[in-house]
RNA sequence: GCGCCCGUAGCUCAACCGGAUAGAGCAUCCGCCUUCUAAGCGGACGGUUGCAGGUUCGAGUCCUGCCGGGCGCGCCA
């Protein structure tokens, strides 16, 4: 079962192919002039310029094979040459019973599906997620959960940061700190024994201690070289395993753990793999020596380094640093290694990297390095980057205070204004504490979620949370609303016995109903192959006012049975599309609010 | 200095391979609740798409230059 969209796309190919003009350029779009079609084809303008003839020629031909079809209930040509196409109410009303009938509501999967990894979160071990982790969240479950839709096989992997300097810095922070547990970090690097239990002084190191000391140890680093050469030296050992400072990391990680599953969780984002850095340690030693039996690494000014420079490139690209020069691991070569190993653990033909458009450089060097090496085809690795969330004054977002926002209180945040709103407007004022609760936290995530979401990912946006919280206008909650007033309209024809029956289609707001319903194809897979989960967004949204719309105009519960069965049917339709559109947006939806 | 991204209504953002009259929301103004959740619906107002050229029958979209903003440029991630 095709889209409107796709049907009348063959229909106008086979048109122009009869005619003897190139068939594919014969592409179906939805109308820009809502007034005067349904649909469009402006291929006639681009297959006389291919073929030297007139395009109102074209489209005259063209339309008069067209007239013909059944389905539609107009073909006209205007301006230079556009075929204008309108449907009959009863082509509507097929595609409508069809989407209505359908468990996916419209949306096709796809005849090839691959094997996906996504790699988004981003959160670093030992410290609390912050506001620049939203998106990547927010837009990384979105993908992961569009792509599964699609049908391909995808793993989301959360990818910890956990295995670089700022695993050194923070092991010396700690020792300097407490002399108890710089005492036991030497005993038990001297004496090789990994604890299997972590030691209770060890254990008395939690989140709030690291994140006090990174921020510090972070700034005298950057200043005190002797201070940053210890901090790498840790790194080294640690990466080297060195018991003392290896069973102190794990204390580090077992703490971050609990904060980072809490906020996920709060988000509604959850991952197949919990991997970190780390994981891809025990590949180095092989990948380094493969590297270099391959020829590709290259010692560079103490350091091992993979050069990735192409010919014709706009500016020289720096290279891969495999090797530090204090033979550590660079987070390039946790990267690179990670390839390797999921290429061996999962073999993937497709890897998207949702990370902050920042790091575009990095990304570009590992994947070449990844190309050089063989642990990957051109093209397989994509970095889809994003821009910040920024404050009132247009910079990345900042506390009042000038500091960065920690995530769970952003949600905490939001929750409380998720609460404030509904208590303004009355809403769920007679439901039990825990049912309000959950309603406040689904109209918090609703609102995060989709103000991020509505924008297109590579560009920034303010965040601004009177307006994400509101229920009115282009917001989450107002999608939510919508939803559940769809579900209240449903529940109350249950109980009145009201059956729903074969849609057929007459009014104004009907027609544009069923357009908006046979939208969600479309629009699923511009998501999908733009990696743009906004389209998505604006379909859920022009879903929700088409049935808003509906719903003013066409009274439903009190219609005669035969109407009354067909809108029904209609508003049945359009819940599942929005909540699996909305869910593909990684949006949940209450059942009352 | 080199490179990448961005500049669209008062504000926040869209715009399907280059197509018709550049769309939404907010804000402002005017209507609509004895009727299924009015947190809604209808209407009005609002634009030299940063500037200047170029390609094209046609440019917010492609090319060149300039102005303005953001970001990146090997031993942090």
């Amino acid at each position: 079962m095709s889209d409107l969209k796709t049907v009348l796309g063959e229909a106008v190919e086979a048109a122009f192919a009869a005619e003897g003009v190139p068939a594919e350029l014969a592409r179906v779009t939805p109308s820009d002039r809502p007034d005067l079609a349904d649909f469009q084809s402006n291929g006639a303008l681009a297959a006389a310029k291919r073929v030297g003839k007139n395009p109102r020629e074209i489209a005259t031909a063209v339309a008069e094979r067209l007239k013909s079809d059944p389905r539609l209930a107009s073909v006209e040509i205007a301006g230079p040459g556009f075929i204008n196409l309108k449907l009959t109410d009863a082509a509507l009303a097929d595609r409508a019973n069809a989407v209505a009938a359908d468990p996916r509501t419209g949306a096709e999967t796809l005849a090839e599906p691959r094997k996906v990894i996504v790699d988004y979160g981003g959160p670093n071990v030992a410290k609390p997620m912050h506001v620049g982790h939203l998106r990547a969240s927010i837009i990384g479950e979105s993908i992961k959960r569009i792509y599964r839709f699609r049908g391909d096989t995808v793993v989301g992997d959360a990818h910890f940061g956990d295995w670089g300097y700022q695993m050194g810095l923070l092991i010396g922070a700690v020792c300097d700190e407490n002399p108890e547990i710089a005492a036991l970090v030497d005993q038990l690097n001297a004496t090789g024994d990994v604890a299997d239990e972590i030691p209770d002084a060890f254990r008395a190191v939690t989140l709030a201690d690291l994140d006090r000391l990174y921020p510090l140890a972070a700034a005298k680093g950057k200043e005190d070289l002797t201070y940053r050469d210890r901090a790498r030296k840790l790194t080294a050992d640690l990466q080297a395993h060195k018991p003392g400072c290896y069973v102190l990391w794990r204390q580090f990680r077992a703490v971050t753990q609990v904060a980072l599953e809490r906020d996920f969780h709060a988000l509604g984002v959850d991952f197949d793999w919990w991997k970190g850095e780390s994981d891809a340690d025990p590949l180095i030693p092989e990948m380094v020596a493969e590297l270099d039996a391959k020829g590709l690494l290259v010692d560079d000014q103490g350091a091992r380094i993979v050069r990735v420079a192409r010919e014709g490139d706009k500016r020289e690209l720096p290279p891969l640093l495999v090797v530090s020069s204090e033979g550590s691991a660079m987070y390039g070569t946790t990267d690179l290694a990670t390839i390797l190993d999921r290429k061996r653990a999962f073999g993937p033909d497709l890897v998207i990297y949702c990370v902050d458009q920042r790091q575009a450089d990095h990304f570009e060097i590992v994947f070449r390095a990844a190309y050089l090496a063989g642990y990957a085809a051109e093209g397989q690795l994509e970095h889809i980057g994003f821009g910040t969330m920024n404050g009132p004054d247009g910079k990345p977002f900042k506390t009042r205070e000038g500091g960065v926002l920690k995530l769970n209180d952003l949600i905490e945040m939001t929750r409380g204004k998720a609460r404030e709103r509904l208590h303004e407007a009355g809403l769920g004022e007679n439901l039990p504490e825990s049912e309000f609760e959950e309603i406040a936290s689904k109209v918090a995530v609703a609102a995060l979620k989709f103000a991020d979401l509505q924008n297109f990912r590579g560009t920034s946006y303010v965040f601004d949370l009177d307006r994400f919280t509101s229920f009115e206008g282009k917001t989450g909650p107002y999608l939510l609303y919508q939803a559940v007033r769809v579900k209240s309209l449903l529940r109350k024809a249950e109980t009145e016995g009201a059956a729903a029956g074969p849609v057929t289609v007459a009014e104004p707001a009907e027609r544009d109903l069923v357009l908006t319903l046979d939208a969600f194809e479309t629009a699923l897979a511009e998501a999908y192959d733009k990696k743009a989960p906004n389209a998505l967004a604006e379909h859920a949204y022009r879903l929700s006012q088409a049935f808003s719309k509906f719903y003013a105009a066409c009274p439903i519960l009190v219609a005669a049975p035969p109407v009354r069965g067909s809108r029904l049917t209609l508003a049945a339709a359009v819940l599942r599309q929005l909540e699996t559109a909305l869910d593909l947006l990684g949006i949940a939806v209450p059942e009352r609010m």
